[in-house]
DNA sequence: AGGATCTGATTAATCGTTTAATCATGCATA
DNA sequence: TATGCATGATTAAACGATTAATCAGATCCT
């Protein structure tokens, strides 16, 4: 700055404007300073910007458990988007317990970040910070800033298995604290017809039991005529897959399997997983859009520093692959009318191996 | 600072002095100044030191298309080891082409950070940057600081299918421009013994003729009388495994399926995968180390900027689970001693189904 | 007692921007 | 001609820490 000031015969502060564009300066100044700058391939402090301005120009992303799957798809796109916006990304990590997770805010705000992005741990409640918050967990959650609609995703789920003819469920779940995993398997729910039947398993709470990876008994479930085995994530819906795969269960042909997310790992099994994603892109554009404002906002002591946007729910979008298929049928026909079929609870009849 | 001074009515600099622990402050004082600023909460500005000491405490981590799967376990390693060194993480996504990775690190040199962990794109070189760089791929690369040591994973992979009595390996990669997925091939190659035969896959040449998520063929291999299956990654392994179950082929007894790298979901799949894992904290920790170290010399022309560590290699070690099991032979007495079974190349007679 | 030394604290400059306040100049208007 | 106003640039004070240089006293030694 100064040694542009200096090479041209100018103060800094006009240099400083003409870079910026406030203040007044001559059209023809302001070219020159340009090409000056250019020439000597300056780049402006961020830090001595930082102290005048009280702006760090960074924001930071605090995860549960970085080690999640789904992280990169939320780390790469709300980093994209920050860096549009000119904004750097700071990370922390809140795996552990949950104070870590008050650690790494705090971490983070000694930082002078000036606004931060944070997928909530289960159970936990964001509240009022000394920074700006944008939060990105489940429409169902208290002051959630935006978050796919997992909802509506769970009733993509059913609808598609629905049509497929399929009556008798089996919803694979984590942990019920989980918002995002209620809401999915609530979606899902609640469309299933009347006629149907649902059986839920809640995986964290089988494995307290029988131990972490233990066999979750789908095979029975096959036996008992369950036929579409729909979890909350891709993860559980690749074990599920595996598990029936293993049991000798040819999928899609005997049941069909549907997960979440759309992760790696989906596409390339063997059936690919039927999935639905979220749309990672606009949930961090519409994350960082909203905080952005939040943070330009002069700060009053009556506004909240929790970043709300105008649309706060994202809707998911079915991914159909390989592990879903129509329900064979004694009578294939009635499959096509959901309201009719099977008005019994008795399992369909299955394939033969 | 200022309002501890004003408060103990002493000057500024004497706070610095007494917090920082430099220049000379009488014991007494030193207390008194601590206890005030963690009565009045002070933490301190970290752009005001950073605009005066030219540190900024950041340092950048940068990755190759975040999305990768192993991304989680280096950037939570990575973030844990500088955050207890007092620095932050700044994260710059290089996913897209080549390019972007330069462009990801002139971005975080802009922001001043004090220097960078990199984990290399395929195929690019890093060179002599304006700031310390700690590489993390491959022991084979040159430049690299630190990393998991790929080839001797690849032989324990072998060593271990070796000792079960498996002569007929199939290999799996993805692309050979990867020093690391090299490595790995490259060590199981070196530790199968003379009788035995060896195909490797590359995945993306596949690919590139018959389309994303293309059948690997494995059930042809098994019928030529292959019975081991080692992928550079468990995101193949994976693929593999559910590739072979789906053609009806039981894993373990008919064929054994190993990966690399401990991803989330190998461990639930079922069979769960054998695998090979990195220590990704010794790894996050040792190139931290280096990384500081090179930041903390003072910065003298003729020395390098690149961090070079005690020791660049960190040993992997073997998680056996169920997806590798004893090939059953015609004389399983014989499969104890690698050196005399199959001294032929045929292939072992196989259990049937 | 007088000079050297040591201790504990203060002063003031500095890092590189931003920005309100000020100033100099030219030009139009009364 | 004096006044007012617009324009284009400069001055100088911040922002909040660090740190070299300095200073005032107390202590010590001969």
């Amino acid at each position: 700055m100064s040694v542009i000031a200096d090479a041209l015969g100018v103060s800094a502060a006009t240099v400083s404007n003409a870079l910026s564009g406030k203040g007044r300066v001559s059209p023809e100044l302001i070219e020159r300073v340009r090409a000056k700058a250019e020439e000597l391939g300056y780049v402006p402090s961020v830090t001595a910007r930082a102290l005048r301005t009280g702006r760090s120009g960074v924001i930071g992303l605090v995860l549960p458990n970085i080690s999640n799957p789904l992280f990169p798809q939320i780390a790469q796109a709300i980093e994209n988007a920050a860096a549009d916006a000119g904004y750097g990304v700071l990370i922390a990590d809140s795996s552990g317990d949950n104070a870590k997770q008050t650690l790494a805010i705090q971490r983070l705000i000694e930082r002078q970040v000036d606004g931060i992005v944070i997928v909530p741990r289960l159970g936990t409640r964001i509240a009022e910070l000394a920074c700006p918050v944008a939060v990105i967990d489940s429409p169902s959650t208290p002051n959630n800033t935006v978050s796919a609609d997992h909802w509506q995703g769970g009733q993509l789920v059913a609808e598609h298995l629905v049509d497929l003819g399929h009556r008798d469920f089996v919803l694979i779940g984590a942990n019920p604290l989980s918002n995002v995993q209620n809401d999915r398997i609530g979606g899902m729910k609640s469309r299933i017809p009347k006629d149907g039947r649902v059986d839920v398993i809640w995986i964290e709470r089988n494995e307290m039991v029988l131990g972490a990876g233990c066999p979750l008994g789908l095979k029975e479930k096959v036996e008992n005529g369950f036929t579409a085995f729909a979890a909350s994530s891709d993860l559980h819906a690749l074990r599920a897959l595996t598990e029936l795969q293993r049991a000798g269960i040819r999928v899609p042909n005997e049941a069909s399997v549907v997960g979440f997310d759309d992760l790696v790992w989906s596409s390339v099994v063997s059936p690919s997983i039927t999935t639905v994603r979220q749309d990672a892109v606009a949930i961090a554009d519409i994350a960082i859009g909203a905080l952005l404002a939040t943070i330009e906002r002069e700060p009053s002591p009556e506004a909240s520093n929790i970043a709300v946007a105008q649309c706060n729910r994202v809707p998911m979008a079915l991914v159909p692959r390989q592990t879903t298929a129509r329900l064979a049928t004694a009578d294939a026909s009635a499959s096509d009318n959901s309201s009719f079929a099977n008005s019994s609870s008795s399992p369909p009849e299955r394939n033969a191996p």
